[in-house]
DNA sequence: CATGAATGAGCTTTCATTCAT
DNA sequence: CATGAATGAAAGCTCATTCAT
């Protein structure tokens, strides 16, 4: 059970989200999370109109800290390669740093019905579609290459980005850092011309 | 219904694998796919001893077949960097020609039961090692970078494969050879020292 | 939300009746009431005991007056024929002049819990009598025809009006008084001798 | 627990008439269903898509039958009156002879959801309009009073016969047979001119 | 007077699997 | 070989009511 002066709220947000990052949207009853929680389960409908919300709130408040880091950083000063490299650092660097909650988004947040998943993946595309105008900016400055198009860079980019939630451990021997600094490295090598 | 002269099996295993591929293991009934194979779930019982085994026949038969197709290449003869570009693009290529099959590997592998879970791993992972050892033939000789480790390489390109299934469509404009190649070249560009 | 300077127990009961009425005791949640009624459930639970409180509240007054016209009427002067013809159509004209009240009595009222439901059946049934002293009054002045039990008369009579709530609208073509009319003239037609 | 050489499905048809008629389908878990007929709820659920099911299954068959027997009788021989008088007592004897039946279509028929419920208004508005269609043949031949509208008159006497199952038991003084007779002649007594 | 968080028991429905035939 | 009836456990969700503040 989880303990402490969090709020019944918090706790529960808290519990689904160990929860769903271990095992998967789907495989997580709401009687576990309300345990975790140490609440009843009617606690957790008088806060969260269904089981979807939970989800929804966990990858939502990640995926609008992402953004935002991505709007400030790509559109500040210094050279477009330079810009680019600290944003795909800074991706794998808050996916690493709030681990639980990238998995949960991730592994799970195709688990959402219809309405939701369109939100979502518009939130997504937004995030995709500003990620991809900084690939064109350095296309167009000459310094990235052309022959791939900016669009499959990106998704291959974010390939390896939602990957990291199968294999990477927060406990082995790459930091986040490191980790962001190599993926990093390897998309603007992959784009020299 | 999934009609014309397939044996019952094989049936099977097909609606099994466009189910799974749409909607993920979890969401799907086993009465769905015995009803859209136009069988009774008596005769699935008959033929495969649990829901499990219907998800691992599935991706296991294009596991193994990857695998092979990559030690062929690995093994033959060229450059290293020549026989990386081929074997990153071959996976690329026979996912997509086979991309129901991958979607259920890249998206419901997990859902097996622990036994079954580690089969399917160990497996996974002799795919991984023998691609890592080829970047690290590159490394050895010269061509690649150092820079970066070899697994991190192999685990950066393989969420880019598994991440096909999220975007990729087969009706879009770009063909399996296509994406193959754009996704080779990045990998190859990426590892230039 | 209903408004207005209505107190809080009023508006209470203001809410419920149009929702009992609508969708049946059982269909409608405390919750719904209070939204309604603009208040929250502590506030409910301050003024009624319970939501069957409520129920009981929204019958009682209009069972209580039709008690009470059936009374002055009945004990009146004027022939028996007429005084019958009277209260008949008085029942209708106020059932429908209170539709919303009348449909939760025809509706709703045998949703009570067993106590309660004892009380309310010991007011209807002390109605029903004193309609039937009136019949059997008219069947002893041979006005009436006997070879149908007054009781039998009365029970037919009474499934017309709880019927009302299923058919009536209040802004269909008959109006409550034409309702009325017609009603007390079939009932006046089938016990002639 | 309903034991006897009935099939499952007519057990469980039993079962929830039976408690339907005593409760009203809302009081009525499917468990008790269930229990009652000795049967799980898998069982059920194989045989009915859902508890509504098995309400529209219970009305459903007296309806039709009762649709029937109104529609040979009226199209049958003899004089208008006598037509009329047959069907008013055959729809009283069919309900006190069916009594639970009865008692689930008058009470619970409304508790469908919308789509079931627009299939039983249909059924039901049918079988009014046949029997109103008798009484505008009698006042077209003079033998009805004309002052009160068909419609008014349909629906009077089908309140009526709802009613039943709230007054009347069927191990009271009076048979179906009677009681049909009394309620014919109080029906046609009021249509007298 | 009034709030609203929290309870706990109950609800309908789903589903992988078994097994007598 | 194949059927399909039946199981039993679990799922997500609802709701009247209580109670500390």
């Amino acid at each position: 059970m989880l303990l402490g002066m969090a709020s019944v709220p918090e706790r529960l947000i808290g519990a689904a989200t160990r929860l769903f990052a271990d095992k998967g949207y789907d495989r997580v009853a709401v009687q576990e999370i309300v345990d975790l929680a140490g609440v009843t389960k009617g606690a957790m409908y008088h806060y969260f109109g269904s089981k979807d919300d939970l989800l929804q709130e966990i990858y939502g408040s990640l995926l609008r800290m992402q953004t935002e880091r991505l709007e400030a950083i790509a559109s500040g000063p210094g050279p477009v390669a330079e810009r680019l490299h600290a944003v795909a650092a800074d991706v794998v660097v808050t996916s690493v740093e709030n681990f639980d909650q990238a998995k949960v988004y991730f592994r799970s947040a195709d688990q959402l019905p219809e309405a939701k998943r369109r939100a979502m993946r518009a939130e997504r595309r937004r995030y995709h579609e500003r990620f991809r105008s900084l690939v064109e900016e350095g296309q167009e400055a000459g310094v990235f290459r052309t022959d791939v198009p900016a669009d499959v860079t990106v998704h291959f980019f974010f390939g390896t980005v939602h990957h990291l939630g199968t294999w990477y451990h927060t406990t082995g021997p790459l930091s986040a850092k490191e980790i962001g600094r190599h993926y990093a490295d390897l998309l603007l090598g992959s784009l020299r011309p």
